[in-house]
DNA sequence: CAGATGTTTCATGTTGTCAAGTAACTGGGT
DNA sequence: ACCCAGTTACTTGACAACATGAAACATCTG
């Protein structure tokens, strides 16, 4: 029943559970240097895209829409984020970045070095063949 | 100021930031299947490997000690670990898991399907050459 | 003995779930 | 057209887990 791993498909899961790691630390670092948590930076991130009503921020982050709310409260003491009326449902709230939510957005995603820094060390080919690689691993093909 | 990121490197990071969510996903929903939470389930598998004092758990953990001792805590209270006297130091206690947590660290292992399943996809000269560019992005050459 | 180290406890804040409540939209049936 | 039942969007409240920081305590080290 155990799944047979041969040693070297082992190491490639092994090699993404370090990167996973490393990706986080730096994403929480980089979101403690803006005073926010992992869970607000990750909000902000998403409505600096585009302003979305709450629902679809609990979807898009896995989460229950409650606790959407209490992330966004606290965004919005600081004056990050606002919630508008959406004007074609009125039971909808958009949650959209402030002018200063959104250069902290753009602050953030600058500080956010990873991978940006270690791939700057393959090659163009290099690169393209990473991200074929990680495209077929994801079913994105 | 801003870095110049080429649109292949913003690609490719951007499918990163989709692996570690997926990766994340599976994690937290395998250690829910046994009753874990995320946090617990990393402590058990790290455990699982070796026995080791609070202090070092926190270090893997990158968080304050006193944020394992309640991690510890529930283990413990579910019979999964047990803390035991360091024969060297008494001042340290080293938590081991018991032959149930030992148990659940191998069946919660073996649920963690993440990569493997995708991989499969992969030629085995594919996968080698995916392992070659994590390696040498991680700095692991 | 003085200082450093390992663990716990306490206070506090954030994230997460779930259940209940309110407001507003939707699709019948009359 | 109207109303009503059901659904949907959001919030609130209770509660658990996780996380930090400060303070307490026992123990080690020089």
């Amino acid at each position: 029943m155990v799944p047979r791993t041969d040693p070297l498909t082992l190491e490639v899961v092994e090699l993404i559970g370090t990167v996973v790691a490393r990706y986080h630390e730096e994403y929480e670092e980089a979101a403690a240097e803006h005073s926010l948590t992992g869970a607000q930076a990750r909000v902000l991130g998403l409505l600096s895209h585009e302003p979305m009503p709450m629902r679809r921020i609990a979807q898009r982050l896995k989460c229950e829409p409650s606790n959407v709310t209490g992330i966004v409260d606290r965004l919005e003491a600081r004056g990050l984020v606002e919630r508008r009326p959406d004007p074609a449902d009125r039971r909808v709230k958009l949650a959209a970045p402030t002018d200063e939510g959104r250069g902290t957005a753009a602050r953030l995603r600058d500080s956010l070095h990873f991978a940006r820094e270690p791939l700057a060390g393959l090659s163009e080919a290099e690169r393209t063949s990473l991200r074929d690689l990680l495209r077929r691993m994801l079913g994105t093909d």
